[in-house]
DNA sequence: CGGCCGGTTGCAAGCGTTTGCACGAAAGGA
DNA sequence: TCCTTTCGTGCAAACGCTTGCAACCGGCCG
């Protein structure tokens, strides 16, 4: 079928050992032969069996990319960022998609498929549980988490506490103080922490404030634009309705936008909204929010494997937060008063 | 490190030769021996090594997803269907990802790298020159394109020409006639046919109702909100705006709907918008739009791919067309006369 | 002039599975 | 009772590359 090592050998009057070293780059080969196996190589058309080098050093040049909710703009954004980053340098990305505990069907992980396929792993906001991160751990390969830490791997991801305070006092700030949150489901049994974080952030900035956050404020959105819509909707017909609400995702926030619309309300008139992300349709619907770098962290993540990959780097005690910033559009304002 | 299938042969008292066969289920292992071998190897953690059996087989137990654009609604669906498919058939999604051509930045396209590394291909919407589509093909593996036909492939696509002459003939049925277009970029260099073909189903349409296009209301929106909101800006200052707008996808739709809200006209009422795609946000944003089976479409991809591998199916030359239908939604209303 | 040295190269033993073939035993038929 | 089958199993040769080790070749130093 196509060429193997054994052809550019006879081809260029050598042993495989030579062109094993020389279309590889190592020292010890002279110009003049690495020249020629070069072109055979060339003129054969010869690509080396990722099969069988990988037998033999034992290394996959693959790297897992493990995500829940793929289809969901984060999840998508930061795949593509870790793909990009990753095949220059040689690596091809493994996607490892996931249907995370709470949705019922959880297929559970097996961490232990992954051993021998891959040399590192990426996990995006650790939709897994206590047992699926030990097998992780136990493959002991370079690894690192977005969107959350975990201890002893690395991981790159925001203050995502602090995210939520910036957007809650931002409201705070322009004199609101009947400010809801729509977030995750607070009864929701994974091991990733932004969501719980993000509420905290909420009720921290509103206790230091001198607010006492009410429950009936606090609404799970399960980071979707349609869960959005509903708790915006739920808020909405309350007695006394939130006059703010700080989602912690741009797509639940674009929910609640539509939710208010829907109820003829003015935003930010009647009602201020501030969302967590950066999401792309967020700058064109207006949508003041706090952004984060969810590609640079993507690509954050892939060097870190690739650097823990290379031993350049002590494997695994990296943590890395990016700063995000609040972009200020046109869905919040000073309450109607 | 880990066990390799000679633990297991010694520890069952047989060959490696009879675990293997008892591992996989092959015939002619005797019922006890396979439940002992079965123990043995659960004991000790065994787990057959990917790439050693693809050595000796040849088979990569991979299929790679090559995609451009992973970051955008279509692209990011689609390759998440494809994975959930992929994954229970045993194999690995390989992503690829892809900077077309019209971006510049186009890093050729290097089929050959894929040789001996995958067993299938999936290529989305077909971003590839005519002579990287035949190095694809001279790789002779199960490939199946989505969104476009390619000769001597497989596929699955919507009809495109169709969809695009559906949503304007409900605009002309609305009593439209200034109906604009707002699609790729009409001098793109691309094989795939989309955008050419929603061009050309959107004159198709016009021409039969007895209108000219005019060549000013067709206007490219790169397939993103922002290229949308900026095609919707131009369109809105022509001195003879059009009342209706026909989007090659949701996401430029979403950026017309912008514009002609920045511009103070009122959707239905001064602006009727119609899109492409069933983007999530569609529903939302009330806008009427000719849904496509996105997910249905990377799973019939993989589907195909996988049967292809079976040999279930003669090689190929299946092409699958998924029907359409228009979600009528608040985004067109008859002209305001 | 002989030995040593650094730079090149080849040899061959892996890497961990799979699989064609041969083999022995048990079962069935004449 | 002996000869086929059939079934279950083991042997050993691939699969295509990498790599430690040894060999070789000039040239240089003493």
């Amino acid at each position: 079928m196509s060429a193997r090592i054994q052809d550019v050998a006879r081809g260029a009057g050598v042993s495989t050992a030579t062109v094993s070293r020389a279309l590889r780059g190592l020292p010890n080969v002279s110009e003049s032969t690495r020249l020629t196996v070069a072109r055979v190589a060339h003129e054969l058309g010869y690509v080396v069996s990722r099969s069988a080098s990988r037998l033999a050093t034992g290394r996959t040049l693959a790297i897992a990319v493990i995500s829940p909710f793929m289809e969901r703009w984060f999840f998508a954004q930061a795949v593509a960022a870790i793909e990009a980053e990753l095949r220059p340098a040689g690596f091809d990305a493994l996607l490892v998609g996931l249907s995370p505990p709470d949705l019922g069907v959880h297929q559970p992980f097996d961490a232990g498929t992954l051993r021998g396929r891959v040399d590192g792993v990426i996990v995006l906001t650790v939709p897994l549980t206590g047992r699926e991160l030990d097998d992780l751990r136990a493959l002991d390969l370079p690894t690192a988490y977005v969107g959350a830490s975990v201890p002893g791997a690395m991981s790159v991801r925001i203050d995502d506490m602090a995210a939520a305070r910036c957007g809650t006092e931002y409201l705070l700030q322009l004199g609101h103080v009947r400010i809801a949150h729509v977030g995750g489901d607070p009864r929701q049994p994974l091991n990733f922490s932004a969501p719980s974080d993000r509420r905290a952030g909420w009720m921290a900035a509103l206790r230091q404030a001198g607010v006492d956050p009410n429950p009936a404020y606090d609404v799970a959105g399960h980071f979707t634009a349609d869960g959005g819509w509903r708790a915006g909707m739920e808020l909405l017909a309350l007695p006394e309705p939130p006059t703010a609400v700080y989602c912690a995702s741009d797509e639940m926030a674009f929910g609640v936008l539509t939710a208010a619309r829907r109820r003829g309300l003015d935003v930010p008139g009647d009602l201020s909204v501030v969302g967590v992300d950066g999401h792309e349709l967020g700058e064109l619907l207006g949508l003041t929010t706090i952004v984060q770098p969810v590609a640079a962290q993507g690509r954050a993540a892939a060097r870190m494997v690739l650097e823990a990959l290379d031993g350049e780097r002590a494997r695994g005690q990296e943590h890395v937060v990016l700063p995000v910033h609040l972009a200020v559009r046109d869905s919040a304002a000073p309450p109607r008063d």
